[in-house]
DNA sequence: CAAAAAAACTAATATGCGTTAGTTTTGCTG
DNA sequence: CAGCAAAACTAACGCATATTAGTTTTTTTG
């Protein structure tokens, strides 16, 4: 017999939640067993149940603690005062630090919400809709005030998210570039492009 | 009983694979079942084995299908002559259109890829690899020639193909933003820039 | 140190999965 | 229309799954 070893200030709850991230990212929610999750921390699957509710619940906790982590930082940016163009830049940053200090935890609210129940299902598409029409807006003020190109605003949004998304790929090549260098050319390419 | 009708220019498998290239894309491939899929086609699940080999072979000739498409692309593109910068256009512009020519396969391609059984899991990231290598020479060579802004090729590569990816998301701004003025303003926000 | 609570265990349940075997129906070809 | 191949069907297999129940062990508490 094993123990579970509680978190870092944290539960022993937050330890599974954390090994499920890693988990799920590695295999996916669907492929993940929950005889994985218990082995990878030393105990028997029905030993988990006396921490956790359900695999389903494991999911919900790791994607709504993404979700929240963004929208709080969205908000603090949105509603600052001042030009645009920096607060977009600090946005970009802040996902930047995002994928590489939580990197299991937002690969997972990426890629496997799909599996979410309702109605978290339908709650979680319901922030991600509004984060993005907040940023339509920041990219919208910034047109307004001539900072910004004129160009469709849902483009833009489209274009800086999935980049910032894409970062998840971004593990194998660290060792060639330095999380400094990463973030300094990733937002001069996004904010003033590639052409010399 | 019902039948299978093969596709347009196509056998009875190919009609299975894309209809198993919408049904993994919506649930994934894991979650999507062989009874899924053989109800989304109106027959009963062990009658799909008349035609196919097994659920796996399935994802393998999509990931493997896609992967082929854009490699064709990429080499004619890497080894045509002239300017970089037109041809990293034409590049964008082949990825765009193949999100919304084969949505479902592309999809299935960068998502599921995961779920591929040895030895096709290895080949497909060695193919993957390539490609990027490739489009890091591409850069490379703009960068040599003055034509691209000093900045780390392979950061350049990932915020391209990340950006280009995202455009699954796309789908939901169909009404808002057509293909044509989507392609336009991507390829100038990722060419040029946002900032005026 | 005894009682109580927490957390591990073993065993089992119900369910759904991919796939196979064997059989029947369908549809083409002579 | 007979014979044959293609392709559907029903039924079942073996296996893995999430989860529960009941029990035992460990840890905490008074």
């Amino acid at each position: 017999m094993s123990k579970i070893i509680p978190a870092r200030n944290g539960t022993k709850k937050d330890a599974i939640i954390l090994k499920a991230a890693t988990l799920f990212r590695k295999k996916g929610y669907v492929a993940a067993s929950m005889r994985d999750l218990a082995e990878s921390m030393g105990v028997e699957a029905s030993s988990l149940y006396n921490h956790i509710g359900s695999k389903q619940e494991l999911l919900q906790s790791i994607c709504f603690k993404v979700a929240l982590k963004f929208n709080n930082e969205l908000t603090a940016i949105t509603s600052a005062k001042g030009k645009v163009v920096p607060r977009l830049e600090a946005l970009i940053r802040f996902h930047i630090h995002m994928m590489i200090d939580a990197y299991d935890e937002v690969h997972v609210a990426n890629h496997e919400w799909k599996q979410l129940h309702e109605p978290y299902l339908g709650n979680f598409l319901q922030e991600r809709k509004a984060y993005e029409n907040s940023l339509i807006a920041l990219i919208e003020e910034g047109t307004a005030a001539k900072e910004l190109k004129p160009i469709h605003p849902h483009v833009a949004v489209l274009t800086l998210l999935s980049a910032v998304r894409g970062l998840e790929f971004w593990q194998r090549h660290k060792k060639s570039v330095t999380a400094d260098e990463l973030e300094t050319d990733m937002i001069n390419h996004l904010l003033t492009g590639l052409i010399q």
